[in-house]
DNA sequence: CGGGCCTTTGACTGGTTTCAACTTCTGTGG
DNA sequence: CCACAGAAGTTGAAACCAGTCAAAGGCCCG
């Protein structure tokens, strides 16, 4: 328990037993069927959640109710809705668990404790952040540059595990085209080959 | 001179005037005028550029050389290519000034010196990155989801200060589509209203 | 074994790109 | 100060690509 998290922090930011022990007793697992929600659109998001296990998706819906992946999150990744949680308005999006989950989940009160108290914790949120931030900048600009086979090619190469784990719909989803299209390209890219 | 930067600073984090000082001796400042590059593809980022006066962009080139925009940066705005900044890795952006600009560097030094000094400074810096992922991530969120109406109402609402001061086509680079559409668009708009 | 979801495939439609021409605006040199 | 070249923006027509709607086949789960 807590294990994923701890090592990646550890991995990230150095720490000593006592160091370990004291972040581990801010934290609170959390398991999660699938299927089940984490954060509901309307709901204030109220922790940051550290996958030690399984995978979960966010996403968010549009005035025609279609929905629009915005992010997987698999072991050892983060998800949350940062907006709602530094903010406390109502969040934005869905996080729904993909696969049966186990979580673990820094709440706003245990976030901002640590911070305050432990220096290592803001070095270990900001590199945190920092990788999120050039990782969505590359997917971003992405979509905007890159051709619709190129940019499946590029997702498969770069994370074939959720490739494997997750429906091809929602797959569609995150690249923001319709599944029908999605089906397409990779049949062009399989008789292409 | 810095003033920009560290009022910025100082709202985020409040400095003592010796504090103050002490950031300031790490900056480097640096003028551009119209046209000319920050930084080049290619080349590594050896500094964070913080807005003090005009305006720049950065965009990167697809296969067909055609640009991409994939920032502004105004007044009070930070630009740099983060992930060659951060790993030394070549730069995949461009940064060019699209107007006289007057900027503030944070090199590479300076800034793991200051990581390392001054605990306010990496609270700053992770408030600014947590800022700017907030906003990428909504852009994103409006990108897949959105129609390009909806889009460059969303987006002249939201910074017409930009609008005001950059050649549409950059806008439609930034936006991902083609002046022409853009061209439309605007049209759409201005007798639909 | 049956039902429902997912994926694939086809035909049609609509929006975007592309290419080209024309206008407007701007900055520069004569 | 005017003339002109180049860039920026607008408009039109044709080609193209993705979306939509509909239907059929496959697969998993109950």
């Amino acid at each position: 328990m807590y294990e994923v998290f701890l090592n990646a922090f550890h991995e990230k930011v150095p720490l000593t037993d006592a160091e370990r022990a004291f972040v581990q007793s801010f934290l609170m697992p959390k398991k999660l069927r699938r299927k089940q929600y984490l954060l509901q659109e309307g709901d204030v998001c109220k922790a940051i959640a550290f996958v030690e296990k399984g995978a979960l998706r966010s996403y968010c819906v549009d005035d025609n109710s279609t929905e629009h992946i915005v992010q997987f999150a698999l072991e050892g990744r983060t998800i949350s809705d940062l907006y709602s949680f530094l903010t406390g308005e109502t969040a934005t999006y869905h996080i729904e668990a993909l696969e049966d989950s186990e979580l673990v989940l820094i709440t706003k009160q245990a976030h901002e404790e640590l911070l305050g108290k432990m220096p290592k914790y803001e070095t270990f949120i900001r590199l945190q952040i920092t990788g999120a931030y050039i990782a969505l900048q590359k997917r971003l600009t992405a979509a905007i540059s890159i051709s619709n086979d190129e940019r499946y090619k590029a997702f498969a190469a770069a994370y074939p595990e959720i490739l494997q784990r997750v429906p091809q719909h929602m797959i569609a989803s995150y690249m923001g085209i319709t599944p029908e299209t999605l089906s397409r390209v990779r049949r062009k890219i399989v008789r292409g080959k």
